[in-house]
DNA sequence: CGACATTTTGATTAGCCTCAATGGAGGTGG
DNA sequence: CCACCTCCATTGAGGCTAATCAAAATGTCG
């Protein structure tokens, strides 16, 4: 087994591999654990590119039997369900550098759908070498548990962070969460494009579209934000932050 | 490391594992794994046993560090977040052969805090333990990343679940998820006793004391429940199961 | 039995959904 | 180039659900 022991060239093939992946979570696989050559070889020879996803198109569908999870490189997702009803449920975006398909893990097949909601090229790495290389490569366990539970967990503090909420709280909570996600990779936090429609951004907020609209407007005129179509600008961060809190509390000064 | 050989006393072993945690989730670990007699010890003497804990008490609270997943024996607990605005969030209750502590092994921290509804025992098993036993133990590594995803995925959809559905489908959903967790362990899925109170049951779905209180009434009142304090009796699960669903959807037959 | 917490009940209000109709953007064909 | 169509986003009016405020009833525990 490979023991912490740094390679001279090992910045370089780690480096290869992070271009290879773009700005992938891959990366954060990778990165913390001391690795080998010849283990960053094994890591990198299991990754694997597919063409790039068109607009509409599906990665996996619900049902579909588990085999890989996914690194979005760019272009963005939509996980859904579809409820009893028949009726879309989103479940999550996912931003380039994001992974999923981590929710099959326990099922062996996928919870969820993933459609691509633009031209969208993603990095595969299939789930049961990726198992195989964790027992050989010591740390890469630990931070594959890690990285698996943080991107459940993340979802799920999302859910929660949106439950309970007004329709004003939960546009602001997630502009913010967009913006935090797009300055992660380098992009601008508070000035970006939505890859979803209002109809989307609506459904996965749990409101009408029609309410989504008067938001926008309300958020407009508040100063808060500018926004153009898909294009949107947050023009008043603190008051966004402000209003991510509980709507029942009486704003009140700090310092107060 | 212990290869697929059964061994003469392993299934002995593992029950006496399995009485060791009650009914809890260890069982879940260790059963579709073929263990050798020495990792069966191995994984018994990492489990360790702690006093029972008091209505009230706490096991760990929220930015505690991380050291141990626990497993329930008996008795039950909440897991709660504070919101910016002081405010207790239920996040999830957990009962009886069901764990907890899963979703501090991204941050290292407990991120909840988790707190006894009554007097309870629980197994602790010591986190960096089970990781090293489980990279040398074939198949544990795979039971342990399945039963994490698991649980995590079953809080998520539970939260999913519960988003945008009327006070009337959240209590139902509740209702008969609690019914099917105390099945699985055993008991009567339609008759048992909330372990929590009305206020907690309101702060876990989302909904003000009042809703919850006046929503029992209705369900008592048609026929679906029978409440007296926390009994509870669920005497038409078939209607229950049928509010479940989107309320907009008319109810047509299924012949239809 | 009295003090306290919890639960229940009643009246009112606010927020969001629904239905309905209008306004724009992008694509197609005359 | 313009008329037309379709899809999506916006705007308005009204209704329903659940929150809030207030208070009584019930239960719990010393």
């Amino acid at each position: 087994m490979g023991i912490m022991k740094p390679v001279a060239d090992n910045g370089v093939r780690l480096r290869a591999i992070r271009e290879a992946c773009s700005s992938c979570s891959l990366s954060d696989l990778c990165l913390p654990v001391a690795l080998e050559g010849s283990d960053v070889d094994a890591l990198d020879r299991i990754v694997q590119r597919r063409r790039p996803l068109n607009r509409g198109d599906q990665l996996y569908r619900a049902g579909n039997t588990f085999g890989s999870i996914y690194a979005v490189r760019t272009g963005s997702l939509k996980s859904s369900t579809l409820s009893e009803d028949g009726e879309e449920q989103i479940t999550a975006f996912h931003l380039p550098g994001e992974l999923l398909g981590l929710d099959a893990i326990s099922f062996d097949h996928h919870p969820s759908t993933a459609e691509a909601l633009e031209t969208t090229s993603l990095c595969e790495i299939p789930f049961t070498e990726l198992e195989l290389l964790s027992a050989k490569i010591p740390g890469l366990q630990h931070q594959l548990l890690r990285i698996m539970s943080r991107e459940i967990f993340d979802e799920q503090e999302m859910l929660l962070a949106l439950a309970r909420r007004t329709a004003e709280q939960r546009l602001a909570i997630l502009l913010l969460s967009l913006g935090d996600r797009f300055g992660r990779r380098g992009l601008s936090p508070t000035r970006y494009r939505l890859p979803m429609s209002r109809h989307d951004l609506s459904n996965y907020l749990g409101l009408a579209p029609e309410t989504m609209s008067r938001l926008f407007k309300r958020f407009v005129d508040q100063g808060w934000i500018c926004a153009s179509g898909r294009e949107v600008h947050l023009t008043d961060v603190p008051a966004l932050r402000e209003m991510t809190g509980n709507p029942n509390v009486r704003r009140q000064s700090e310092g107060a």
